[in-house]
DNA sequence: GCCCAATGTGGGCAGTGTCCACATCTATAC
DNA sequence: GTATAGATGTGGACACTGCCCACATTGGGC
């Protein structure tokens, strides 16, 4: 039962997910193919079933692994910060930039809908991803930085700004050439959104 | 070379067009097929090559539909509020109105990669839904309820704004349940980003 | 009325996801 | 130390897909 213990092929599922997670970033998610995965694990097509239900299962668990990395990405951001709005901020960027880094894993992560039953931590990494979200911006709201009030609202208002930035920019919809205009033009967005600690705002009001 | 003159189905691009939208309601993009597009349009698994390249060329065709229904979503919408800074609202709660009301559709629209080339009016459709919402922000900054600065910015910030709600929501990661109440924080968070008109903001803050 | 190009058809090929029966291995009970 | 049972990997098969080819049919311009 223990999954880390290798049988013939040594750890073929650890190995399996590696190859899906490199093989998406390579022609992404539609062209990926589960023989494809096998072939490059150097396995016959037919033994990814034995750890895996089926193509939809595979990518589950790389979607699983792909929040892992966004939520450690924005929590190692946050981290810099001292202040409580900025780390929020950061963690914004953190999760923007992520999406750039890894356009089709984001991807993989986010196009097909959330699962429903259990689904190798999926939807508990995505959960514990959102979390994160929700404790900076708590703290935004102890620190006055943020009004009061029901702080899942603030965190979901959060998680859309940044996620429709991340969305738009991966599929090539922003006028921007460059991933320094874009993560621009995400702080943009967040600032112009957040109220300002300070009143006298001389921040950059527009991109670019 | 007219598109409209019937050959020997009677106007089969359309037809396929048709066929193809629906199927796409039905099964989602993933599961859509070229070949029961064809037979649901009643012809040889071939035919459909005699209108559209490949798959990607009728998806795509999908996806301008998308965009020219998406657009006049929004422009009905407007079309029913005097006040400009009313009509930008009302347009990207239409947005994320015309989302959940197809999600599907939506997800082609805006799941793959924006094309370079010519694409059916593709693009041409998109870009036509975003001067309607970018005609909407100069009115608001015309009318004074948006501040001065990059008309394309701000139209830009809304757009990911109701992208990143119709996005979430339609791939179920929203915590509502109903409609209704995913439109309700479609207008919390539009509300919340857009500067009041008047100061004296008793609106409600948080949505449920 | 004829002809050519536009349109539709059937067959075929390589590739896919998934099922099945079978082979192989390893942990464990004796 | 060995037999055995269950976990793991294999090869073959089936239905299906996108797309290519050669061929059939059709209808409008000469």
């Amino acid at each position: 039962m223990n999954p880390h213990k290798p049988y013939h092929h040594g750890n073929l599922r650890a190995d399996l997910l590696q190859a899906a997670v490199r093989l998406i970033a390579e022609v992404g998610p539609t062209a990926f193919t589960l023989r494809e995965v096998a072939r490059r694990a150097g396995v016959s097509h037919n033994a990814p079933y034995r750890h895996f239900q089926d193509r939809d299962d595979l990518l589950g668990a790389v979607a699983g692994e792909g929040f892992r990395q966004l939520n450690e990405a924005m929590v190692t951001a946050a981290a810099q910060e001292s202040r409580s709005q900025d780390r929020l901020k950061v963690a914004g960027t953190a999760y923007v930039a992520f999406a750039l880094r890894r356009p089709e894993h984001f991807a993989v992560m986010f196009d097909a809908p959330a699962p429903n039953g259990e689904d190798h931590g999926h939807q508990e990494a995505g959960k514990q991803a959102f979390d994160t979200l929700l404790s900076l911006v708590r703290a935004c709201q102890d620190e006055g930085s943020l009004p009061e009030g029901s702080s899942a609202d603030f965190a979901l208002l959060a998680w859309t700004m940044v996620h429709g930035i991340a969305k738009l920019a991966t599929t090539g919809r922003l006028p921007y050439r460059s991933n320094a205009e874009i993560l621009k033009f995400a702080r943009f967005v967040i600032d112009q959104s957040l109220p300002r600690p300070s009143q006298g705002g001389q921040g950059d009001r527009t991109p670019r």
